[in-house]
DNA sequence: TTTCTGTGATGATACGTATAATCACTTTAT
DNA sequence: ATAAAGTGATTATACGTATCATCACAGAAA
């Protein structure tokens, strides 16, 4: 359906009232002063003199059609990107985004549009509007390779928030080095004196979660220990209850949980069940809520800088699209380094614990 | 700077491999059935074939030039539309106008490069991008009376969120009825039997500040009594212990606050120095925090459906860009119901009190 | 005078899409 | 038989901006 367009100013109007031709108000505008286009300050002045009485506006998709960026950094979150409910995992990354992009001045284009099915959205569909902006960054916990794949072949500029695998490492990312902060809580554990580790994550599908296992695995066996895996998705309801279950058939002295909510809601079934934590039970989570929530439980758990992660990611993306600005080439690949929080929920074991 | 294009697929390739015209591409992927214009399906198959072959996407930038809208919402927020700290005043928004958004098949535009002259974003500068958008949306507690008019003169279409009284009536809205739940929550408190009023507001800047206290005077004079007001604006140091001083001095039976934040600080001030709330004070807050934010206490309160808020808005921008889709035109000026929360911060006064 | 060199500005064109105007051809009506 | 109507597609153009190639002209050099 075609726009109720209101009369428009255009250069050409500029032009007239200047007493001058189109080419001459792009150039003014644009600031251009090669040897073969020049143009006198006097002119200059009279034709910025009758755009500012006009309040004249270039239109951005003509600037685009015609080369030039947009200035748009387009923003594709695989859910939702503001919360429905209280779970705002993106906030803070936009956050981070929205003052980086206001740094460079460029706006963000956030693709509501993009159809839903099964649940996550579609980066490729039959009206996809990527192109709209000048680069893209891509949020979500997990994302198609196979679009990923097409998206570097297209060789459309992106840049991917959290690290991923796919397209033989070709896809430019920011992330979280969640590896190395896992193996420094895996190490603490170890040091206080922990000898039976049980980890619960979530599901094999997102790179972040297979960085925490490995790292995890890799520091618990390079003590010579071992570690009891489980996979729970929801954070609530009777999963958890049978995950509880197996915990404490399982009886660990100290519980690394991925899900910063499922923690909380575990450490509640805990001390329901009568098991004080961190006395009998230390808990350590992988992850953070990032809003109070309610739960004034202070976790000893890592904690990713999210915010940075946001302003990185549109550096980087600023750079593969424009080209190093300084000096300074950004790495394609990031990782951004978590830090370790104390916290209140691990201790020394107790012998026979629970 | 010219953007490093890759390589676009065009509608005159996919004519080309189609063995068509670039034209008969465009009347097929349109899907316009004029009695002048006629496709065969056989010959449609085959266009979009080769479509879904070559990947191909229609360039935004070339449809929005070409007349044709570009099913872009922007938005424009007179503040950062993040939190930086934790006051996230736009995140409920954000959500309810994303969610309308998604339903109605809009991509969402964030005006973030707009110059931010004394603490706020300029509407209108020398690369006004307005345009990009096919409308806009406008966020903010305040808004420059002279920018809103110029933007109904422009006939740029937009919706701005909260009463706006600028431009003679002429902007459209959609806002929030602070007035009745105020009037509400007087009429609660006179009822309970309090007749000593006090009221700590904002400055007089946005509508909303006014709105809320004209509602209060009105209904408060109604029953043949009067209010003490006084303004701060800060929601913490200095400022706040200097509007306590007056408050206690004025020595009311309830206490009104327009800033959710000061109704907290001030309760605790109040606790701190030996005032009981409710007991000895009641407070009332004309508004609410989005997030638990530590604050344990349930505030006798209005709250204001901030998520209906942001889609309603989106309804009704999409109804003045494109016309009425069903037969409910909506109105142009609309308000919103406050809820009314009991909460547990006001109590009948005692004779005296403080 | 003629030729060169710099100066100031313009015309033409490209970008990709949408659509009105038009054309070639076939079938039906007169 | 010719005109009218219908069918399938194309050509041409507009949208607003950026920029290359070009031009007219003045003054300097030959």
């Amino acid at each position: 359906m075609a726009i109720n367009r209101p009369e428009r100013v255009t250069q050409r109007m500029i032009a007239e009232l200047a007493g001058v031709s189109q080419a001459t108000v792009s150039l003014v505008l644009n600031g251009k002063t090669d040897s073969t286009t020049r143009i006198p300050a006097e002119t200059r002045q009279r034709v910025l003199e009758v755009i500012r009485e006009t309040t004249y506006v270039a239109d951005p998709a003509a600037r685009s059609l015609a080369g030039v960026g947009n200035n748009l950094i387009g923003i594709f979150t695989y859910e939702h990107a503001f919360p429905h409910e209280s779970s705002d995992f993106y906030t803070p990354l936009l956050t981070g985004i929205e003052g980086a992009a206001e740094q460079i001045g460029v706006d963000l284009l956030m693709f509501t549009s993009a159809p839903v099915v099964d649940g996550r959205r579609r980066l490729f569909h039959e009206n996809n509007r990527l192109r709209l902006a000048d680069g893209c960054l891509l949020l979500g916990r997990e994302m198609d390779a196979d679009e990923l794949t097409r998206l570097v072949d297209s060789r459309y500029p992106f840049v991917a928030i959290g690290r991923r695998d796919a397209a033989d490492g070709r896809i430019p990312y920011v992330g979280v080095d969640y590896g190395g902060a896992t193996a420094q809580l895996a190490r603490l554990a170890i040091d206080l004196g922990h000898r039976d580790f049980y980890y619960l994550h979530l599901p094999f599908a997102a790179e972040s979660t297979r960085d925490r296992k490995d790292s995890l695995s890799a520091e618990v066996e390079s003590a010579g220990l071992s570690v009891t895996m489980a996979v729970t998705e929801s954070a609530e309801g009777a999963d958890l209850d049978l995950a509880w279950a197996a915990i404490r058939k399982a009886q660990p002295t100290v519980l690394f949980v991925e899900d910063a909510g499922q923690a909380e809601a575990l450490r509640d079934i805990a001390v329901a069940d009568g098991v004080a934590v961190p006395e009998q039970l230390s808990i350590i989570a992988l992850g953070e809520r990032t809003r109070p929530s309610g739960h004034a439980v202070d976790f000893t758990r890592l904690s990713a800088p999210r915010q940075e992660l946001g302003s990185r990611a549109v550096a980087l993306l600023d750079q593969i699209m424009n080209g190093t600005r300084d000096s300074t080439e950004l790495a394609h690949q990031q990782l951004v380094s978590c830090t370790v929080i104390a916290g209140a929920t691990v201790a020394a074991p107790r012998v026979g614990s629970m």
